[in-house]
DNA sequence: CGGGTTTGACCCGCGC
DNA sequence: GCGCGGGTCAAACCCG
């Protein structure tokens, strides 16, 4: 990618950290990104909020907000707000990890789609890829190129609830128990209309404590609980789009 | 009453 | 072809 698709993307992704740092971000940990290069539609996002009022989440910053993040390090609640300003980067530097390819959950302009570069390899032990079946099966049969991409992004966090709260708002849609696994698997399918996104929530089957997300497709719209706020520049008394916030913070 | 959840049934791809 | 497993559907149910 590009400096400038890249900052771009950090640009989009700083917001989705405002948005959420009146929550508890837990130990979060991107186990994969994969993005298609090309994808058949223009989507954005930001953050998204579960539907399942049962279970009001601690954390609001899946990969659609970590932005093009590969999150390995653990981010305490204090430390995000602390740092809720600054760039993803600045959390990316802190982890020694290089930014991956788009980030399916980031909302993105249709304007400010770029083609992605190959999906960044996690250089961390606990990774796991979650391609697409269909993605795979291409891969496979696609003489013999590695390469798979998709608009599929799963991560990991550490917390007690399954619902995270990124900021948009989710219907659950199936409920599945999965072979090997003792924790069933939950389906989620983005509430807005035209919206495609999908994602799954399951418990880490080797520790529990974890909650494992896998988010497919990229939202099209922008979180519900996002608004975007004026700020006025200081010397030119100007007014300018500032970044996204969420009402309740102020 | 509308929207979300639950849950059994169904569909489909894959391996044998 | 058959069985298995993952993903989705949809009717019933729940809740504010």
């Amino acid at each position: 990618m590009c400096m400038a698709a890249a900052a771009a993307a950090a640009a989009r992704t700083v917001a989705p950290f405002d948005n959420c740092c009146r929550h508890h971000p837990p130990h979060a940990d991107v186990l994969s990104s994969m993005a298609r290069p090309h994808a058949t539609a223009p989507h954005g996002g930001g953050a998204s909020r579960s539907s399942s009022a049962t279970a009001p989440s601690s954390f609001a910053a899946p990969p659609a907000a970590f932005g093009e993040g590969v999150i390995t390090g653990d981010v305490l609640p204090h430390q995000l707000r602390q740092q809720q300003h600054l760039s993803i980067f600045d959390y990316l530097s802190d982890d020694q990890v290089r930014p991956p390819a788009a980030v399916p959950g980031a909302f993105v302009a249709p304007s400010a789609m770029a083609p992605a570069e190959p999906p960044a390899v996690v250089p961390d032990a606990a990774a796991v890829c979650y391609p697409h079946p269909r993605s795979m099966a291409t891969a496979m049969a696609g003489e013999g190129r590695a390469s798979i991409t998709t608009d599929r992004i799963a991560f990991r966090t550490r917390s007690d609830d399954e619902i995270l709260d990124d900021g948009y708002k989710w219907r659950k849609y199936g409920k599945k128990s999965v072979k090997n696994s003792p924790n069933p698997r939950n389906y989620y399918r983005c509430s807005t209309e035209g919206c495609n996104v999908k994602k799954r929530v399951e418990r880490d089957k080797n520790d529990p404590s974890y909650v494992v997300t896998t988010y497919e497709g990229i939202h099209n719209h922008v979180s519900p609980g996002t608004v975007y706020y004026a700020a006025q520049d200081a010397a030119s008394g100007r007014f300018f789009v500032a970044g996204m916030h969420h009402p309740e913070l102020y």
